[in-house]
DNA sequence: TTAGGGTTAG
């Protein structure tokens, strides 16, 4: 009876039936308790194992290794730290098999003081040597970033399997050390899939995209059959390139091979497809997921958040929320990029009475995008009252609150949270100068303004770029000094372009300076031959100072080029469709009733009052 | 032992 007992205890049985056995256990063979419990954790009910491990007077060392390893196994990191010390404390015999759960678990949860003593119980039992202990002792080291310990521990292991090696390089790749970890893959003489696929995210999470890719490939010339964890890696390469291309020959590849398109795969193509802009091919596959979790459907959001699209990302995020899936801070950031960019303080504030009551604000992604959302929607002080309660701060917080109040008209605000930024040390980057030297326009700071952009390379080590150089020559401009602008265009670092030259256009031509607006326009006729706004621009600037024939020669150049001029349309957006109106143009097919609708609608604001100018002579283009 | 999502300007 008791050996028919031990085989079922390791078979798969239903709960109810592991009840009727422990009864006759209980009544009339209490030896085999130990036996019943392993049962139990066998099948991972670990809390009923732990019931009756509870009341077993001393479990032996390999009772309390399935406890600890079942523990870990089920991310009970925490139950399992707690029964090795309990193991540890009823005097039980640690042995080499009881160290990796423990281990894994002190990573886990970045238990170092645990770990420490159990580096120190490892050297004391002797286990040095063993490849299965060591290895998880020295993924501690490597995970916690002390990669010096961790080669220690990898140069004390006598016989070096490929896990120990992979641990190692995947230690030196977040650690940033890209050259040790490519040296450990060289040395390796037996590499596997995972060594690979180390490397590949070792170069992805550097910057070394290309290099990545470059791995991507080699495996392949190695006849290494790259898996899902590969192809995910290297689509997330191909979403920070841009490279749409190299995307689709990536999906490609995941077709041809039958790679398993799991939920993390998709989000990555998701992804890249976002990155490189092609929102649309990203909404397909998400809608050819079967499984959405949060990542998925905060990545769908921001897509269309980051992709100027924010009505759409309102409404996903609406229908994720229909759906019962509870958004995190990622989600509601870019949620509130999408209200920020819409405007819409109706829908920002229903999101941030969310965010202000689940807690959220404490996230300084979160919270910052949400002064942005207030800012952005013209409540400034709702704004101001969030950037001050934030118990953290980085630079963004306060580049959004910097750029908020500049462009709210609040510049010497602006200029004062500048300062404050400096006195506490935090750093400025090249948006927070963008943000200061438009506060500096607004205001009519030219002499701040300038003192403040020769600092950007003297005292903060930032290259301006040509935004701030654009920055500058219209403080310039709106200071009324041309000429001083000029100069500066003249003596810039960087090639002037179009938002340079047309700013000192269109201030040369309020202060009547003909000279300089014929300068500059020439200069935008060479960046942009193809726009026809250069040479009505030139040919007006020459007809208003009379000079017929120069003002004639510029049209007639037009037309040599072939320019061209663009119409401008309406549009407005109806059922999710938009329509784009045009003038002199009857190509929708119910225009004969639009017009009639028009003329009568035109007919009663005349009655009413109103008078009409401009001729309401429109017609669908789409 | 290896894999996916976020905020600020123009």
């Amino acid at each position: 009876m008791e050996r028919y007992l031990l085989n079922v205890l390791h078979s798969s049985l239903h709960i109810k039936q592991f009840k009727q056995i422990h009864g006759l256990i209980v009544t009339n063979y209490p030896t085999l308790t130990p036996f019943f419990v392993q049962g139990l954790l066998h099948l991972s009910i670990i809390v009923y194992a732990r019931q009756v491990f509870d009341r077993i007077p001393q479990p032996s060392k390999i009772l309390y290794n399935s406890l600890i390893s079942t523990y870990s196994k089920l991310s009970l990191y925490k139950e399992a730290l707690d029964a090795f010390v309990l193991m540890h404390d009823s005097g039980t015999r640690v042995v080499c098999s009881t160290i990796p759960p423990v281990m894994k678990s002190c990573t886990s949860l970045l238990a170092g003081e645990l770990a420490n003593e159990i580096h120190s119980l490892v050297v004391k039992y002797g286990f040095s040597s063993d490849v299965f202990v060591q290895t998880p002792l020295m993924d501690f080291y490597a995970k916690i970033g002390d990669m010096d310990s961790a080669k220690k521990v990898f140069d004390e292991i006598f016989m070096k399997d490929p896990i120990c090696y992979n641990c190692l390089i995947s230690g030196y790749s977040k650690s940033g050390d890209v050259v040790a970890a490519q040296q450990l893959f060289d040395e390796m003489s037996e590499r596997t899939v995972v060594s690979w696929n180390s490397m590949i995210s070792c170069y992805a999470n550097n910057g070394h995209y290309r290099e990545g890719l470059r791995m991507f490939e080699r495996m392949q010339v190695e006849k290494f059959r790259p898996n899902e964890i590969s192809v995910a890696t290297v689509l997330s390469i191909c979403a920070k390139l841009r490279d749409l291309e190299m995307g689709l020959r990536v999906k490609k590849f995941i077709d041809e091979n039958n790679l398993c398109i799991n939920m993390i795969v998709s989000t990555a193509l998701l992804e890249m497809y976002v990155k490189c802009g092609a929102v649309d091919d990203a909404r397909q596959e998400f809608e050819r997921m079967d499984r959405r979790d949060v990542v998925a459907w905060s990545a769908m959001v921001a897509g269309y958040a980051q992709n100027g699209r924010p009505s759409e990302a309102l409404e996903l995020f609406e229908s994720m929320k229909s759906k019962q899936i509870k958004p995190n801070d990622v989600a509601l950031v870019s949620v509130l990029s999408a209200c920020s960019q819409l405007g819409s303080l109706e829908a920002g504030e229903r999101i941030g009475n969310y965010v202000e009551s689940q807690g959220f604000v404490f996230s300084v992604y979160v919270a910052s995008a949400l002064l942005d959302m207030y800012s952005k929607c013209g409540n400034i002080s709702k704004a101001r009252q969030i950037f001050n309660h934030m118990p953290q701060k980085d630079v963004v917080s306060w580049n959004s609150m910097i750029v908020g109040l500049a462009a709210n008209g609040f510049a010497k605000e602006a200029i004062n949270l500048f300062e404050k930024m400096k006195e506490i040390r935090v750093k400025p980057n090249d948006i927070t100068f963008v943000g200061i030297l438009t506060a500096c326009t607004h205001a009519g700071l030219l002499e701040l303004g300038i003192r403040i952009f020769r600092s950007m390379k003297s005292d903060h080590e930032i290259t301006p770029t040509i935004e701030h150089y654009a920055c500058v020559v219209d403080l310039f401009c709106r200071s009324g000094k041309l000429k001083d602008a000029h100069e500066f265009i003249r003596k810039m670092e960087v090639e002037p372009n179009v938002v340079i030259w047309g700013t000192l256009l269109s201030a040369s031509r309020i202060h009547s300076n003909l000279e300089l607006a014929e300068f500059s326009v020439k200069k935008l006729l060479e960046l942009e031959p193809e726009n026809s706004g250069n040479y009505i621009l030139l040919s007006n600037i020459y007809a208003s100072a009379a000079r017929w024939e120069e003002s004639l020669t510029v049209r007639n150049l037009m037309k040599t080029n072939r320019v061209q001029k663009t119409s401008a349309y309406s549009w407005i957006e109806m059922d999710n469709k938009v329509h784009k109106f045009l003038v002199g143009d009857t190509s929708h097919p119910g225009s004969n009733d639009v017009y009639r609708i028009v003329d009568g609608l035109a007919m009663q604001s005349t009655w009413a009052g109103y008078n009409f100018e401009s001729a309401l002579e429109f017609s669908w283009c789409s």
